[in-house]
DNA sequence: ACGGATCCATCATTGGATCCAG
DNA sequence: CTGGATCCAATGATGGATCCGT
């Protein structure tokens, strides 16, 4: 049984793929009232993450964690991505958080990040104005080239080499030529356990990966 | 600064003493009126933990947690408990949450258990009519006895064993005589981690520690 | 332009306890 | 009666990302 405002899962990637190519050219707005829901912001409300959400909800993609991609039994992550007028990207991309004391451990081959970057969905979403709005342009199923996924590994490897040494203190955004750091929270206030140096607990601002706009550019202009 | 419907918390123990004496043979409509609040309950919701909450506000407690009591600074743990219209107690009463799998390494005295339990403000609540109009009876601030406590603390000591031997699947709420163990949970898919016969992590249903009416019976009975 | 900080919705967990079948 | 199961409110954590000062 579906859930209210969120239809069912699509059963093989085909059917992901119209569904996909039917929201091309529709407003958010549309999308929400055929699901029963709003689009329209509370005054002084921000809408951060809501175009998200609501794609998600008119895919049929499941809430979505950590372990599992967007759409499970079909190994496919979901991502909206904010472009202009022009179809130009906008912003970074969210990929994952980082598990701090963990990632020293852990490979590329077997990391989230590169589970997460597998396979994607990318629907890019008109950003800059009012949510209702924003129109959605063409998806994008993608796998990265061999090219691509060499890039992002080499720069997973500096990254987690790095945290491995306890340097997470000294890790800035500036690191990584596509894929970067950033802090991921709530709030200033929110803290993780990472690993100092000698190996001690130190609790640090959560971060995640992120793809730069150079990177996610390249991936939308196979279109171009 | 006081947050919105909830008193400031007492700076002494005298103060608690005159706000809880305050409150016998008020109803929960009324302190929840005074409070800017509402007792009323929506059809078909119920109202478990609603009474609690309600006389928290009231007397300034802290919304309360694992660590630390609902006085933090008086060392007092606050407790509601339903009384029928007679006087005589209607239900156990829960003491908190059982860390399974840490259970063995703890002594009765410097269990959770037995600091909830150390000092306690008793709240009669009457039961069995609608939450607004239940009304309060007379306060107790009760320290456990010298015979109280060690019944406590043997009840404590078979389970806590029984608990360390890896025994948790067997044990029920049978044992203990005035302390014992129930779920406690959300919802029956509920889990935490639990150590097994050898040591082996196991997830098993949350408890916690509970006070049979027998035993609270006897406490409130200290004003008849 | 972009690095660091933040914002909303939803889900999970915890503290408050009571419900109810056998 | 009472042991096992459950229910609500509030808080915290996580996934969705965008905001904004320099």
């Amino acid at each position: 049984m579906a859930e209210v405002g969120r239809r069912a899962p699509p059963r093989h990637e085909a059917e992901l793929r119209v569904r996909a190519e039917a929201l091309a050219g529709r407003t958010l707005g549309e999308i929400a009232r055929a699901l029963g829901r709003d689009a329209r912001a509370a005054p002084g409300v921000r809408t951060k993450g809501r175009a998200g959400d609501l794609v998600e909800r008119a895919l049929g993609a499941s809430a979505g964690s950590a372990a599992e991609p967007d759409f499970p039994s079909l190994g496919i992550e979901l991502k909206t991505i904010p472009v202009d007028a022009d179809g130009r990207v906008c912003e970074s991309t969210f990929v994952c958080t980082i598990q701090l004391a963990r990632i020293a451990d852990e490979s590329w081959a077997d990391s989230w990040a590169r589970r997460k970057l597998s396979r994607v969905l990318w629907v890019p979403v008109e950003a800059d104005r009012p949510l209702a709005d924003r129109r959605i342009a063409r998806p994008l199923l993608w796998t990265p080239s061999p090219d691509e996924e060499s890039a992002l590994r080499s720069d997973y490897d500096e990254i987690a080499s790095r945290i491995g040494l306890g340097a997470i203190a000294d890790l800035t955004a500036h690191t990584g030529l596509y894929l970067q750091v950033r802090p991921k929270a709530a709030h200033g206030r929110a803290r993780t356990s990472a690993l100092g140096p000698d190996g001690e607990p130190l609790a640090v601002t959560p971060r995640g990966f992120y793809l730069r706009p150079t990177f996610t550019t390249l991936i939308l202009s196979r279109y171009l």
